[in-house]
DNA sequence: CTTGACCCTATAGTTACTACAGGGTGCATA
DNA sequence: TATGCACCCTGTAGTAACTATAGGGTCAAG
């Protein structure tokens, strides 16, 4: 299949499968006479995957590791373990910051009175103290 | 007060006010006879807002916005209401997404039953299911 | 035989910084 | 006076993970 077909076929951009080639993520293809990338169903497989782990918010990095542990069926899955719980906490971690975040920035905005931008509460919140 | 001492005073790296001056979020400061940049309390109350913002998790961009309206005092907050409306949207699709998110990766870890790479539910997981 | 959809490479742009490299300045100390 | 050190300067490149653009080649249908 060419490269238009993998890409539709993975939810890619064709963009980012070339990407991705590039960064040796995905192995190089095949090519025909025309100098198109010729690709095969391990490279489907394999892009099913990157495409799997990155909409989990697996880092390339991460990915790439991986990747390469999975390659090696008779290896303990612990190093794949910990690379998912680890990505976990960040998640959690994540998660916690966003809502502490979120409460200060609502309670910014229910503190504005719609007045002028000379009153905004919005603006004041976010202007600096006065030097103590 | 010179560089050094406004980055300590608003917690931002020296090289990070420079990057802000360079995208004109920074108003240019004064120049020393050694050519060093010398700030005024206007610099520093300007950074401070911009810190303060971006902890809030303002976008430059929007930050510019913020900072072009709270220079005519005269005008509607309006504008500013619904910048940081839209803002707070955008985190609560953020922090859903992660909390789905969240939810789907603690269910491939917890299949996991520690074994080898061969049996290992994450990667299975991950891997492409067979075409139907 | 030309039109349109597809493919190719290479490069630059995106966000918000951060990190050099290769210098100059200013003050305290030996 | 020299010298060491902290600080300052400019300019460029690197980070993550793509996306977009320029400038071209290929192929099948009408």
């Amino acid at each position: 299949m060419k490269i238009g077909a993998l890409a539709k076929a993975t939810g890619t951009k064709v963009e980012t499968v070339r990407y991705y080639e590039k960064i040796g993520l995905l192995p190089l293809a095949a090519r025909t006479t025309a100098n198109y990338r010729d690709y095969g169903s391990d490279h489907l497989a394999r892009l099913s995957f990157i495409r799997r782990a990155r909409d989990l918010g697996f880092t390339l990095k991460a990915l790439s590791e991986l990747l390469t542990l999975s390659d090696d069926k008779e290896q303990s899955c612990e190093a794949v373990d910990d690379i998912a719980s680890r990505h976990l906490a960040k998640i959690d971690q994540k998660i916690d910051d966003l809502i502490t975040l979120r409460s200060e920035l609502d309670r910014v905005i229910n503190a504005c009175q719609h007045g002028t931008v000379g009153d905004c509460k919005i603006i004041e919140t976010l202007a600096p103290r006065p030097l103590s």
